[in-house]
DNA sequence: CACCAGGCAAGCC
DNA sequence: GGCTTGCATGGT
């Protein structure tokens, strides 16, 4: 991959292993929205890590604009995972035969090295809820609370910090509808406040230790906790088990039947090993976009 | 109307 | 340990 500075934007070319949409809407994250551009095949605009970030894809240069050789480096490279060799991970996997279609149907997904405390919420609120609900959900929690971003004239909001929330009160959050998990929210809040939970050093633990942590916390438990491991702790043995994941696996794997949630896990750690979360990805996104 | 949606906690045994 | 039920809200 080689970078180019072309006056305000940053041209990527020779990029290999990745598409936006396939990594966009592979379920990981809910911020990003797909817009049009023209001499574009795709182009997202999305707000991540405090800053407004439009990028764009054609074939294997991408575009971000309105953003320096700096913030490349220091930022968005991290949070793109562009210096993972996907290539290799796809070798390996690609030798099981569901994988391999899996992969070919979405050869361009990338894991995100998303914000901590975002990942925590955004997946407290997808407990027992639909995709468009929990972004509706998470752009209120932005849009009341989180900060004012302008970008090319159109208003973005931030994704508010915890000390932000944890002043609100059941009532005050309301507003963002919810439901029962606006109770986990400010506890998520009020834990990270005060320290109970250091966010920082999740990053130095190992799995388990940090899921121990995580699942101290209201609304985290298993499912929501690997989410968090896998897509903000970079554990990437994380196998996250929701519905759709188990009835994939059942069918794939399992001739149909109803299987316990700990022997899929058992199955995953056995079968993908350390490459894990990146097997989850691959068939989430197949299974969601081509079983229904 | 019943049922479900990227689950979880609490209560039961 | 495992199993069941209630949970807010919005969409079919």
């Amino acid at each position: 991959m080689d970078i180019i500075v072309s006056g305000n934007d940053l041209i990527l070319n020779s990029v290999s292993d990745f598409k936006l949409s396939h990594t966009f809407e592979c379920g990981q994250c809910f911020r990003w929205n797909m817009i049009q551009m023209q001499n574009f095949d795709e182009a997202y605009i999305g707000v991540a890590l405090g800053k407004v970030l439009k990028i764009a894809q054609k074939n294997n240069s991408v575009v971000l604009f309105d953003t320096s050789i700096n913030d490349f480096q220091n930022i968005w490279s991290k949070y793109l995972d562009f210096s993972r060799d996907y290539a290799a991970i796809k070798d390996v996997l690609s030798k099981d035969e569901i994988l391999n279609k899996a992969i070919n149907f979405g050869y361009g997904i990338h894991i995100l090295n998303q914000d901590i405390w975002e990942c925590i919420i955004s997946f407290i609120i997808s407990a027992s809820n639909n995709i468009p609900r929990i972004k509706k959900i998470i752009n209120s929690l932005c849009e009341n609370f989180g900060d004012k971003l302008e970008y090319e004239g159109q208003v973005y909001y931030s994704f508010p910090k915890p000390e932000k929330i944890a002043l609100l009160s059941l009532e005050d959050i309301s507003v963002i509808k919810s439901g029962f998990r606006d109770k986990y929210i400010l506890d998520a809040a009020k834990k990270i406040v005060s320290g109970e939970i250091d966010l920082f050093s999740l990053k130095d633990m190992d799995r388990t230790s940090a899921k121990k942590k995580l699942t101290s916390i209201r609304g985290v438990g298993n499912k929501v906790s690997d989410c968090v491991l896998l897509f903000s702790l970079e554990k990437y043995n994380s196998f996250p088990i929701d519905v759709w994941i188990k009835r994939s696996v059942e069918k794939y794997y399992f001739s149909s039947q109803d299987t316990p949630i700990s022997e899929i896990e058992k199955f995953a750690a056995e079968k993908f090993g350390e490459f894990g979360g990146f097997a989850q990805q691959y068939i989430f996104f197949y299974t969601r976009e081509t079983d229904k």
